[in-house]
DNA sequence: TATAACATTGTTATATTATAACAAATTTAT
DNA sequence: ATAAATTTGTTATAATATAACAATGTTATA
């Protein structure tokens, strides 16, 4: 099993600075943008650096809106179990930590053999400003 | 509130025959090039085809993979309860039937003034063979 | 039937999201 | 010191998706 880094490298803390600030999912190339004047100039610098920053759980990506969102469990180490609020108004995306939920998801079993070891589950729905 | 076909236009037809003939996710691409024998030439025709079939729920689309599978369910109509189990391993995506689960997800609710209305659910493991 | 309203189609171009490939620099372990 | 591994910088391109608009087809009803 390959070793791999515990620490941040300086593209990935540029990369999680900018999105930890955010507090909203960000995509790919706006991230791209802002952090043009840390240094990072193309696609792959950013794309690397969120591949290991999702892989490590400091950051989630929200799948129908290919943008990533930093994790607000403080704890957070690894990321495979996820659900997220989505507000279809407003846009506004807020990670759901919910033990309940996640007891029961986590657990899920069925008779198709699967042996699951990750999920990820999006709600949509109107929140109470946009309703 | 803008009426619309309830039955399915020539593109919608095509496109959704062919997915369901598949028995697998479909990238949109991959669709493209092979109903073009049926004359659908260009990606718009494809996409607005899929968008309806996922609004009208007959077709699902797998976000973490950006790839389309006909909907299970005979009888769906709409499509705003989904949960999926897909293998890492093959990639083989099979839609998840159980009722217990999707009343426990239709029926979430937290305390944050969401008023939820759809979810998309997405579980990863390992299938029977892949282990 | 005529025709207005609307939905669908065909088409070109382009926007958006993401990865391949490889050389250079840096870090790590010995 | 130096080999091994990781990270970085860079160019190019692949893969996914939409904008815009003219042309055609469909539906309802006058």
């Amino acid at each position: 099993m390959a070793q791999k880094r515990e620490y941040l490298s300086k593209n990935q803390k540029i990369v999680l600075d900018y999105i930890e600030k955010a507090n909203q999912p960000l995509k790919a190339y706006s991230i791209l943008f802002n952090v043009q004047k840390k240094g990072l100039k193309a696609p792959p610098q950013v794309y690397r650096a969120l591949d290991r920053l999702v892989e490590i759980g400091k950051v989630h990506k929200i799948e129908s809106k290919n943008a990533f969102v930093a994790c607000k469990n403080s704890n957070c180490t690894i990321s495979n179990a996820t659900a997220f609020s989505i507000c279809d108004g407003c846009e506004k995306v807020t990670e759901i930590s919910n033990p309940k939920l996640s007891k029961y998801l986590s657990g899920f079993q069925d008779n198709s053999g699967m042996k699951y070891n990750k999920y990820n589950l999006e709600f949509f729905g109107l929140c109470k400003k946009c309703r």
